[in-house]
DNA sequence: CTGTTAGCGCATTCAC
DNA sequence: GTGAATGCGCTAACAG
C-alpha cells in the first residue's frame, strides 16, 4: 500500500509525502507546496502551483488520508506549531479553565497545547522542561512554583521563549509575565469588609510563599490599615486537613473576628464547607469572601461574594504574548484587572 | 559554539550530538550508544563501551548541557516514547486525579505523557487525534465522550495502539478497555440505603448517555428491585444549573423520597451545596449517596458516603496496559472493582 | 571496542 | 510551474 517498505526502517506503515506524490503523479516538493500553501479568502493558493495540479495532490491526500508527519516538519523546519503550559497544579480549577481558553485560543491558531503539571514542585518542574526542551516545542507558558527562579531562568537562557503566568518571580523581569494586580486585590477585598461594616477581619491562606498570595495580604494589610480595620493573618500548612482548618476558624472567630477572607480558591472552599460543619452562617454569622471563580460560590445561598480573575484573558493574553515571543515582536509584560463578585 | 552553523538551516541553536562527539573527541555513533545504554544496578554500562570513554562521553554532554533531541530521535527510530491521554474533561477530578497518577507511572518508565481534554466533543476528540497521530505518539488512553465510537475506531485502526478508559464503546470489544466493575456499584448502593432503612430513592444524574452512568443505574435499578425499594431516576440536561438541580430535589422529596443517589461526581457535589441551600440535613432529613473522592465528601460532616474507584488504579493499570500493548504484548481488558467509603 | 554511513519524512533551494 | 537534490539530528547496521 504505502512506499516505506524498506524493512530496516520499521517506521510506522503510514501513507508518506512521497506516496501522496506518486498517486498524484507530482513530486514531492509539489506535495509539500500545496499542503503549506496558505489559502486566501476565496480558497485560492497564493503560490506558484497551477489550481488543476493543486486539486490532484488534495485528491491524493484524501484518498490515503494522509497526515503530514509533524515531527519530519519540525525537524527540518525547526519549529513545531506546539507550545506547551506547566500549571503548579492542573487539577485547580483556576489552571484547568485556564487551560480551556488556552487551547481554544492556539487550537484558532493551528497550534497544539500540551498540558503538563509540576504538582508545585521544583524538581518536577526541571525534568518537565527538560522533556519539553527536547521534544522541540516552540514555547512554553509558565506558572512557576514557589522557587524555581532558578529553573525558570535557565529556561529562558536556554533559548527556550517562555512566558511567566499567574506568579510573579523575584529576579527574572527580563521575561514577559502576565498576572493579576494582585495588591490591588487585597485592597478592593479590604475596602469589601469595610462597606460591609467589618470590624475584624480575620485572612486564612495556605503558608506557600508565591507572589500572588504574598501580594494580595500586602494590599489588603495597607488598605485596611488605611480604613482602621483590625486584621490577623493565619498562615496554614500546604493543604491542610479539615481539622487544621476547624480550629484556625473556630480560633480566629473567637478572638473576635466578624468576616474571614480566603485569598486562594481551594482554601475558600474548604474554609466554607467548614464553616458550614461549624453551623455558622454566611452572612448572618459573618462576612466571607473567596478567591476565583468557585462553582460553590455561586451554588451556595446567598451567593458567596468573591475576587474574580478572567481565566479567559490569562488563557488568550498568555497565548497571544508567547506567540508574539515566537515570532519575534515585542511583548511587553500584562497586568490584569480584578473584580469583585457578589459583592 | 556549536556545529550547526549553516545559515541555511535555521534549526535552534542548541548542541548536537555531532558537538558532543566532537567535544568527547569520538564518534557520534559512540555518543548515541553511551546515551541509550542501561546501566545495571552498580551503574556499569551494559553495553560494549569502555568505561573511561562512557565517562568522556557523559562529561563532554554535562559542559555542553546537551539534550537529545527527540524529534530526530523519534523520527529515525519510529517511536517517540511518549503516549497521549485524552480525558473529556480536565477539570474533572477524577479525570486530574488519574492524569496525575498516570505522569507518576510513566515518569519511572521514561515515557513522556500528554494530557489533551475534548470538552465532550466529538469534533474535538477527532482534531486531537489527528494532531496527536501526526505528533507520532506511541499510543493513547482514551476516555471516550458519548457518540465517539466511530472516532475510536478509525483511530485503532489507523494503527495507533489505543486503550479505552472509564467508559466502554458499544461494537468495540477488541480494543481493550479499563472500567469499573459499575454494575457492582450499582447494586452496591441499592445495598448501603437497604441497609440504612431507605424505602424510596431518588437518583439524580445528567443525561450524558455513557456507558459508566448507564450501567451504575441499571445495576442500582435491578438491586433495588431486588430489595423491594422504590425508586425514580431523575435525569438533568448536562451541566444543569442551580435552580435545575433546586426544583428536581425538591420535586423528588416531596414525592416521598427519603434518599439521594448521585452516580457521577459533579452531580453529587452540586446536589450536596442545593442540600445545604435548602436547609436539608444530612443525613437528618435524608440519607445521601455520592460517587468518586470528592473533597466535599471528607470535609462534610458526618463525612458523605460514597462509592469510591481507584484513580491510582486507573491510572497505573492503564498505563501499563498501553504499554504491554505498544511492546506487542497479549492485553486483556479489565475491571477495578468499587469500594464503598464513610458508609 | 569504535568509526562510518544510510536514511527516517519533510521543506526548501536551485535548476530546468 | 515543476522536479531533483540536500540535509535537519539521530539511531542502527556494518565494517574494521
Amino acid at each position: 500500500m504505502c512506499c516505506n517498505t524498506n524493512p530496516k526502517y520499521k517506521t510506522m506503515n503510514r501513507p508518506t509525502i512521497k506516496d501522496v506524490a506518486n498517486k498524484a503523479g507530482v513530486s514531492v516538493g509539489l506535495v509539500s507546496m500545496v499542503l503549506n500553501a496558505k489559502r486566501d479568502e476565496n480558497g485560492k493558493f497564493n503560490c506558484p502551483v497551477k489550481e488543476e495540479t493543486a486539486q490532484k495532490v488534495l485528491d491524493a491526500v484524501r484518498e490515503l488520508d494522509y497526515k503530514a508527519n509533524r515531527q519530519a516538519a519540525g525537524l527540518r523546519r525547526g519549529k513545531m506549531k506546539t507550545i506547551a503550559v506547566i500549571v503548579p497544579d492542573i487539577s485547580n480549577k483556576f489552571f484547568a479553565d485556564i487551560a480551556g481558553h488556552l487551547e481554544e485560543a492556539a487550537f484558532k491558531e493551528g497550534y497544539t497545547v500540551i498540558f503538563c503539571s509540576s504538582s508545585e514542585s521544583v524538581e518536577r518542574l526541571s525534568s518537565l522542561v527538560d522533556s519539553l526542551y527536547s521534544s522541540n516545542v516552540d514555547g512554553m507558558i509558565i506558572a512557576p512554583c514557589a522557587n524555581s527562579e532558578r529553573i525558570v531562568k535557565k529556561t529562558s537562557e536556554m533559548g527556550i521563549k517562555v512566558v511567566i503566568m499567574d506568579r510573579l518571580l523575584p529576579g527574572l523581569d527580563h521575561i514577559p509575565s502576565i498576572a493579576l494586580d494582585n495588591i490591588r486585590a487585597g485592597a478592593m477585598a479590604a475596602r469589601s469588609f469595610s462597606r460591609r461594616g467589618c470590624t475584624k477581619i480575620g485572612v486564612i491562606c495556605y503558608d506557600t510563599m508565591i507572589s500572588s498570595l504574598r501580594d494580595r495580604i500586602e494590599g489588603f494589610k495597607q488598605e485596611a490599615d488605611r480604613l482602621g480595620i483590625e486584621h490577623c493573618v493565619t498562615f496554614l500548612p500546604y493543604n491542610s486537613g479539615t481539622e487544621v482548618f476547624k480550629t484556625t476558624i473556630s480560633t480566629v472567630l473567637g478572638s473576635g473576628a466578624d468576616a474571614l477572607f480566603f485569598p486562594s480558591n481551594n482554601a475558600a472552599v474548604k474554609g466554607l464547607a467548614v464553616a458550614n460543619t461549624l453551623g455558622l452562617s454566611i452572612p448572618g454569622d459573618i462576612a466571607y469572601l473567596g478567591f476565583d471563580d468557585c462553582d460553590v460560590f455561586e451554588v451556595y445561598s446567598p451567593r458567596i461574594p468573591h475576587i474574580s480573575q478572567s481565566t479567559k484573558e490569562f488563557g488568550e493574553e498568555s497565548f497571544r504574548m508567547l506567540i508574539d515571543l515566537i515570532e519575534g515582536r515585542e511583548v511587553s509584560s500584562k497586568v490584569l484587572e480584578p473584580v469583585l463578585v457578589n459583592d
